[in-house]
DNA sequence: ATAAAATTGTTATAAAGTAACAAATTTCGT
DNA sequence: ACGAAATTTGTTACTTTATAACAATTTTAT
């Protein structure tokens, strides 16, 4: 298999910052973190797991995936979607600095995800509004049901 | 079992409202609702099964629970926290005004789950970000990942 | 009363996720 | 470089979550 530049990219990007930050990106989790950018979308750890036998040539067990998506999570160069219980590799990778908790535009059609930033403000006020129910925002992680552009069109 | 005033008054509301819009409300969808409204909190299909099976004395497969609690979400009496897969009873059975799409605040730490409307306006900055980025929401509910103020209290 | 539709029962199985422990590898102090 | 400790990976088994497929029953409407 080809790896696009992008992707090749992006793992160059990954690797550093592993070195930099003492974070140990082994072979393995290079492999799963390779799929998970190469796939361009959100996949779950089975899914997953067949793309690296099929695409990548390796072998891995569900529990081996989960395990090395929990790392890649921790590390920040992965997110987990609730919703889905899919994994999708962070957009941010090959930028350096540093960035806010993630909220995702997800497509209850075609899967397709966007990772964002909603507005500081727009924040606040869900911040505002679950103090007065007696919540704490946990993070500003946010997952948001959606439709893409294509999906609209294509039912319409 | 003693049912509270409450559970049983909730229940009253949505006997009638069904009979009132054409919904069956059939006597083994009532016992899982009730299980719903007596617990009082996010439940997994299997828990619910299980509420039912000690608390209400009906025995209900798991395949019957997911049915069931399809038909309650159809009906607008139960609703589906995608990020937990459980389910909660809509805390507007009783009311008999329309409503909005629901806003759940869900304890990362004991699960409590509060159903809330955030300000119209907070949504519009959602659809806004979101359309910029070429999605269109799906529908205004959210769920939304907090610490309820026990779980905060009692872990500083 | 009876055909059609809706609901429920039943069995089996798929899919998602985790626990527990063993083996291998890496790290680090000496 | 050597061996103890820590980390990572392999392996097996299992639990939890969810659905498919079809039969039996009940309800609804004509």
């Amino acid at each position: 298999m080809i790896k696009s530049k992008t992707t090749f990219s992006v793992l160059k990007h990954a690797k550093k910052r592993c070195a930099d930050e003492g974070i140990k990106l082994t072979a393995k989790r290079g492999v799963v973190l390779e799929g998970l950018v190469a796939a361009k979308k959100a996949l779950s750890a089975y899914e997953l797991a067949d793309y690296c036998r099929i695409e990548l040539s390796t072998d891995l067990l569900p529990m081996s995936v989960y395990r090395i998506l929990e790392f890649l999570e921790k590390s920040g160069l992965a997110h987990r979607l609730n919703t889905s219980n899919k994994y999708i590799a962070c957009s941010h990778i090959a930028c350096d600095h540093a960035h806010q908790p993630p909220q995702f535009l997800i497509c209850k059609s075609c899967s397709k995800v966007e990772e964002v930033s909603i507005p500081e403000r727009a924040i606040e006020m869900l911040s505002k509004a679950s103090k007065k129910a007696g919540f704490l925002l946990a993070d500003n992680k946010l997952e948001i049901e959606c439709f893409c552009t294509d999906c609209v069109v294509t039912k319409a």
